[in-house]
DNA sequence: AAATCAATCAATCATTTGATTGATACAAAG
DNA sequence: CTTTGTATCAATCAAATGATTGATTGATTT
């Protein structure tokens, strides 16, 4: 039997850690991080609540795990696209559609995203992870205005960290608005183009 | 010994409810919604549990009228200035200038209002109280920027719509920030108005 | 074959937590 | 003075919940 396509009850740790979070983050889209329960992770696994301790220590470190699973899934759409050689602009629009990729492809993990950094105010590990991303993505922003003022694509007026905030909570809080459209995020994301760019 | 100012141990259920809701809204900034519990409010109001059972029935009941005492000081807030006879540009500022002030009041009320949404998806008591506020908030703006778009403050290409979720969001995601500060806010709020007057 | 290790489970524990019960104190009304 | 209604508490319950224990199973190593 092939070790790497493994059917059987049993399988390695990590496969388990990575079904582990895939599991606790739909019962925090579900009931949110406060309804969270280590029996209910353990129950769509399909395993048992020791085995569950097993691979993952305690309820502390399981949030932790999901917030690591998060960031690795930004992480992983953050290199989709190369980003050399491109105009402010050109760069700007390159941003957006990675938004509306992400949103598209995965609904759920503004959702996610913000019970954790919800949390990220009370709990220091937590914190640690998420803080930095969404610092992360706020700063590729601030970039990209300083660029596009740079070349001529946006106002010379601006102010680069202050518009990376306004785009990146605007874009998040359109997504978490009760019923979540695709064409108004598209609306948001026009306007914030024609707030930022150069009036020819 | 006057009734209208009771220092006996023996309170008004109105009173008492009042001083539930705000020790309520004390453990929800501390500890979160999550982290809210029915003992912990009663310790602190200085009662005891079935007491507070008496006042208040339920946990349910408990979280809905928090959310009632953040409408009511949201509502109480928006009629401290009159808005006849503005332009558009005006009110605006004027809408600023109210936001600044209420985070300076209540520098905590968004992080209780942020929570309480949160739950909103889950819990349609909730939702019932808090989306309809969110939605006239941004109502509001949208107002703002159609009336401002035909008294020529504000661009003609604007979407009032987007630009008022852009507002909304933007100010309060700046205000969720790990460490919010009122000059950061100026600023987004600068830019925000930069973002959609009418150059001349 | 024996020893070791990783993965798993049934059973159980100790706490926490929302809620209830039955009784008491006090003020106002009759 | 008695009755009635409001406000309060000590004690307790039942369920939920995170965690642990002791043992078993199957694979890997020696």
């Amino acid at each position: 039997m092939n070790p790497d396509q493994p059917n059987s009850k049993r399988e390695s740790g990590d496969d388990r850690r990575v079904a582990i979070a895939l599991a606790a983050r739909q019962i925090i889209v579900e009931k949110g991080l406060e309804g969270l329960r280590t029996r209910d992770i353990a129950a769509r696994v399909g395993i048992n609540i020791a085995t569950l301790h097993y691979h993952v220590p305690s309820k502390e470190a399981l949030v932790a795990l999901v917030a690591e699973s998060l960031r690795d899934d930004f992480k992983a759409q953050a290199l989709r696209h190369s980003r050399v050689g491109k105009s402010g602009l050109e760069r700007l629009h390159l941003e957006f559609a990675d938004f509306r990729e992400t949103v598209a492809d995965m609904p759920d993990l503004i959702i996610i995203l913000t019970e954790l950094v919800e949390r990220a105010r009370r709990d220091a590990t937590v914190a640690e992870i998420m803080l930095p991303m969404r610092d992360f993505w706020r700063n590729q922003f601030a970039e990209i205005f300083r660029l596009g003022m740079s070349d001529g694509s946006f106002r010379s007026d601006l102010d680069p960290e202050a518009a990376a905030l306004i785009s990146t909570g605007a874009m998040s809080d359109c997504w978490r608005q009760s019923n979540p459209s695709l064409s108004m995020l598209e609306r948001v994301q026009t306007e914030l183009e024609r707030s930022f760019i150069r009036k020819s």
